[in-house]
DNA sequence: ATGTTC
């Protein structure tokens, strides 16, 4: 058998593309890293495969803990990570699930061609980037009311319908159709609640960005089919999650579990994996919380898409519905979520963390729509600005070898330190422009260069593993046309 | 990721 050794741990191959961190010491479950021999390099050089076998020491953990291809470090679990947790003897950990709560991406159509918008591009990306908030701090584009952020936090998408910024359809293109029942607003802090009061309708920054893109290839015409994708179609990916709300929904909650619960805390190789035991009070209010950050991220998106179609109607001086603007779907990179899954021949009742990891049900399953359930889910995997990304489709192996789960994304390979000694932003938005037809723009140049599209790893890559494991099937392929950055 | 180092 093949092995890859580091410092501190060997990783046996079980077959091609999947690794193994055999069980030992206090690891409850193997670990599994589920990468090629280069991706793994990769993943090998930060702290991603000491902290996924950390992971394995959450008590109820099962299986196995997963990484992706695309993982990298994060806090105390990695960005990339699945854990399946018993929800009956196990625990909940926000580290697990991430500070951005539905951190997430959704896609939306139209029935524009890139001959549409040759010309228009400066334009385009000028007025998007003039109707969307993007960067830290406050501003949105609404400002709410105490009342009304209460009643988002518990309605999700159905209260954009209500207030004008959706349509009926799209919840039915939203993952748990943008809302999550189990979300109560009394489990989230006054002070949470006011951070996001102002923040409704806006990027944030980081790697959040907004991106309008041609499709490029067609991997498999049937399924494109089946998500209204074809070649030279202009779509709009939208990526942001849940801003302050969220953070502060788990600054509070880690704060209160590490002092709530220091046995368990005293148990694990990490403080940062700090959990909640299942069935405790704070595992309960924590899930609630975090399902009312879930439904503050998918309104967050569902203002930001409202903002694109004005954007739209005002550049092509069409209603966007004449335009085709629909919503493709909208996945959540970051939750914990209630599943029934089999191990070892018994269904249990798991917390599936997913942190920077997508939820890839294939065909039949009931939590699907309707319109795309006899092919299997959307997957929407974003690459970098200069590389452009992928949707794929959910697959039969996704059940049983990853909680229902893929990759999110490239994944970061250079710290925003180094990659801002290694670009300068003006150079990096001249030469997409230049050479590619990309039109980029963001508050600073420090920004461009910290997303600089040699700062992440080889998105062809990530996804050639989903497609050789049968987790996620290549659909579609895009390429940027104009992206603002957070 | 983040009112960016409470």
């Amino acid at each position: 058998m093949r092995t890859y050794d580091t410092d501190s741990i060997t990783l046996e191959e079980v077959r091609d593309n999947v690794w193994e961190i055999p069980q030992s010491g206090e690891m409850n479950v193997p670990a599994r890293v589920l990468a090629s021999e280069s991706l793994l390099e990769e993943i090998s050089g930060d702290r991603t495969l000491q902290q996924l076998k950390n992971t394995t020491e959450l008590p109820g953990i099962t299986k196995y803990a997963v990484c992706m291809p695309d993982g990298h470090q994060g806090y105390g679990f990695p960005v990339g990570g699945v854990a399946g947790i018993d929800a009956e003897t196990g625990c909940l950990s926000p580290g697990a699930v991430g500070y951005d709560v539905n951190c997430g991406v959704r896609m939306m159509r139209t029935n524009l061609t890139y001959d549409d918008l040759t010309g228009t591009e400066t334009e385009l990306v000028e007025t998007l980037f003039e109707a969307i908030p993007c960067g830290l701090g406050g501003g949105g584009v609404l400002e709410v009311d105490r009342k009304t952020v209460d009643e988002l936090l518990n309605a999700g998408v159905e209260w954009a319908v209500d207030a004008g910024y959706a349509v009926e359809e799209d919840l039915r293109r939203c993952e748990d159709e943008g809302r999550r029942p189990e979300a109560t607003p009394d489990a989230v802090s006054q002070e949470a609640k006011d951070r996001g009061r102002s923040q409704i309708g806006s990027l944030g920054s980081g790697n959040h960005f907004l991106e309008v893109q041609r499709v490029t290839d067609v991997f498999d015409p049937e399924i494109a089919d089946a998500y209204g994708l074809e070649p030279d179609q202009i779509v709009v990916l939208i990526h942001t999650g849940s801003r302050g709300l969220g953070h502060q929904v788990c600054t509070d909650y880690l704060a209160a579990i590490k002092q709530s619960h220091s046995e368990l805390l005293d148990s694990l190789p990490d403080t940062e994996l700090a959990a909640a035991p299942a069935g405790s009070e704070l595992a309960a209010s924590y899930y609630t919380a975090m399902c009312a950050a879930i439904n503050f991220a998918w309104v967050n998106r569902q203002v930001v898409m409202h903002q694109t179609r004005e954007v739209f109607e005002t550049v092509f001086d069409r209603p966007w519905e004449s335009m085709g603007m629909e919503l493709l779907y909208d996945v959540a990179h970051n939750s914990a979520k209630l599943e029934t899954h089999e191990i070892d021949g018994e269904n249990r009742e798991l917390y599936v963390h997913r942190k920077g990891s997508t939820r890839a049900f294939p065909a039949g399953r009931e939590e699907i729509p309707e319109t795309y359930r006899s092919v299997g889910q959307p997957v929407l995997i974003p690459g970098s600005m200069g590389t452009g990304s992928y949707v794929l489709c959910g697959g039969d192996a996704a059940m049983t070898e990853t909680f229902g789960s893929t990759a999110h994304g490239a994944g970061r390979v250079m710290s925003r330190t180094q990659a801002k000694r290694e670009f300068w932003g003006g150079d990096v938005q001249q030469e997409l422009q230049d050479q590619q037809h990309i039109y980029v723009k963001a508050d600073s140049g420090a920004t461009i260069a910290e997303e600089a599209p040699d700062v992440y790893k080889d998105i062809d890559e990530v996804i050639a593993v989903s497609e050789a494991l049968g987790i996620g099937k290549p659909v579609a392929r895009t390429f940027p046309v104009c992206n603002i950055k957070g």
